[in-house]
DNA sequence: ATCAATTTCCAAAGCGCTTTGAATAGCCCA
DNA sequence: TGGGCTATTCAAAGCGCTTTGGAAATTGAT
């Protein structure tokens, strides 16, 4: 069923149908009643690629999605992150178009996205520091948000972030208060944004007390259990180990509880835990009291505000750049408790 | 830029310029190279949308992700699929678009991308028991591909499976062969098929080997880490508590070892545990040592697989059926061992 | 040199929609 | 009754591509 039969049938012309249709004000409420239900009945829908090209619009988002090349690891929060914003769209009939893509060669799917005219804007993911993704698509001028922040970007941008550096000097002020001095950090990759800003509080948590940085205590990797494991286990043997771990993800510190458990240590009591918690569905932080300490920020509302927010934009391309920084909250689970010499 | 300008570039026909781009013959070599050697230079991109509509093909691929609208649940296997299937799509300039869905509405979904046109064909993801989503696929005839199968569903379509039953029958066998006799089952929702498909499996090995089947020791949910943990803790307290445990998910499995060390048990030696291991990026099941015995099978490998079968289903409607088993391999790591009284 | 068979290229139609510019119908008031 | 409105409706052009049905140019065989 297309346009044209439906206005045989209906014995009006295309341009009344597709109006009476789009709502706009010129078409009898009589007419538009009489064509609404017929739509309805015939289970009518107009043809989006029909749509796009006579309006120039693309009625979809793109989200790229970087596999990094040496691990062939995909994000785990981008299932959830694309829930929450795959609701977003839907209310507004955009779609939601996808591209996994080895990090290389990124550049090139952001221009064909943009020459084949496939979307009216994208979100960007996993943002680095001094990202050249951001000036690439301001230069095609393809509309777009940023899931995170790019230190070293000059110009004004549209983001959405989470305070990384205010949750981790949180949380670190809370461990140092606890008494902890040697608290180590298992960090994300960090040429990641967000991985730096997390360091940076780290830091100034750390230098606030009058306590030094001991880069030996410091990590950066992709966040895998394995990794939380590794470093664990490498730290604890240390002549001055650590009393504390600071860590990056759940994931994550799945693998810090596995090292510490085998080495007959019990977290929150030997040994302080305290991590980042995505909210993710399928790994929640215990049921109703949390496993891990932990800042926790909803990824999946980040989704839903993040497309939000680029929506706005492409109906709006004058609009002043849209920023929101989103608190994580610091909740006290059974990872973490007073210092205790070992 | 577009073909016109192309073309008035080059001081050819339309016709020709579109020709030469999509290799047909009727061209000769000479022109050929000089539109291929100009498109390239000016950065042509056929527009989607047109091409689209003048072909009647929406070179997009549809998947659409229910979330339960119960547990507001992600599977987190979504994205290694995803990234899978996407290496495939962009191999053959196919787009991949994405609808996450409250399980309800999802038959609406499939009507709607079909009469917009949006996608030439979809994969079906999470099978249920006699899932209706196949006749109706079949119904409105968009061509699909199903990751899973649905049990009770007669006529042939085309799917891509794990051999779940096989898995989880040697898995039990295992675990009988190393003297266990009460083996607990924690599996997913049993409404999924492929969770009936684990079940029958379990089942099956056990009533092989002349034991009988105790429904206290099988349990069935989400495949979250607290349901792990809340099953193993009330499993443990029975009078005659498992001495094994056979899980749906390596999430599920950390929540199983978890309440296992909570309890000062040693997983491998006091207890045992099998679990199923999608082999995702972000959550290997150890490095070189596997931490957990497990049925594997790579979902992005079966994304990859799903994408291929669905472009050749496309490409010519008329092929025969077309189904894959995949057998998972039982991987012995540090979790399993033989029975020991307590 | 001639005619048929290829090659190589082109003009124009069409895909399903929106939108411009214009026509028609209905109404009110002088 | 007719002129001037407004309220409805419509025909046709255009979005950027593919493809049909020729036409023109080249080639080969006679």
């Amino acid at each position: 069923m297309n346009l044209k039969q439906l206005s045989e049938i209906l014995g009006l012309s295309q341009t009344t149908v597709s109006r009476a249709l789009n709502g706009f004000p010129e078409v009898s409420e009589r007419t538009r009643e009489l064509v609404l239900r017929a739509a309805e009945q015939h289970n009518y829908r107009p043809n989006t690629r029909a749509k796009g090209l006579a309006t120039g619009k693309a009625f979809a988002i793109g989200h790229v999605i970087p596999t990094s090349t040496k691990h062939e690891m995909v994000n785990p929060i981008f299932g959830d992150f694309m829930a929450g914003a795959g609701e977003a769209y839907a209310k507004s009939g955009f779609e939601m178009v996808l591209s996994v893509v080895e990090d290389v060669n990124e550049e090139t799917v952001y221009r064909t996205l943009k020459s084949r005219g496939s979307v009216d804007g994208v979100v960007l993911h996993g943002p680095k520091v001094n990202d050249p993704r951001i000036p690439l698509l301001q230069d095609i001028s393809l509309p777009f948000v940023v899931h995170g922040r790019s230190s070293g970007i000059a110009g004004p941008y549209d983001w959405i972030d989470v305070n990384n550096k205010r949750a981790f000097e949180r949380a670190t002020k809370f461990l140092l208060d606890l008494g902890h001095r040697r608290i180590a950090l298992l960090n994300g990759l960090e040429d990641m944004d967000f991985a730096a800003r997390r360091r940076s509080g780290y830091v100034a948590a750390i230098e606030a007390a009058g306590n030094t940085i001991d880069p030996e205590l410091m990590r950066s990797d992709e966040m895998t259990e394995h990794y939380g494991y590794r470093c664990t286990n490498e730290m604890l043997v240390m002549p001055d180990a650590p009393s504390a771990f600071l860590v990056s993800s759940l994931i994550c510190a799945i693998g810090v509880r596995r090292a510490l458990h085998e080495r007959g240590l019990t977290m929150g009591k030997d040994v302080s835990v305290i991590t980042h918690d995505d909210a993710l569905s399928y790994l929640q932080n215990g049921e109703d009291v949390p496993i891990f300490t932990a800042t926790r920020s909803s990824v999946s509302e980040a989704g839903r505000r993040a497309a939000d927010m680029l929506l706005r934009r492409i109906a709006d391309p004058n609009l002043p750049v849209q920023n929101e920084l989103l608190e994580a909250e610091l909740t006290v689970g059974q990872s973490t408790g007073p210092y205790q010499p070992r």
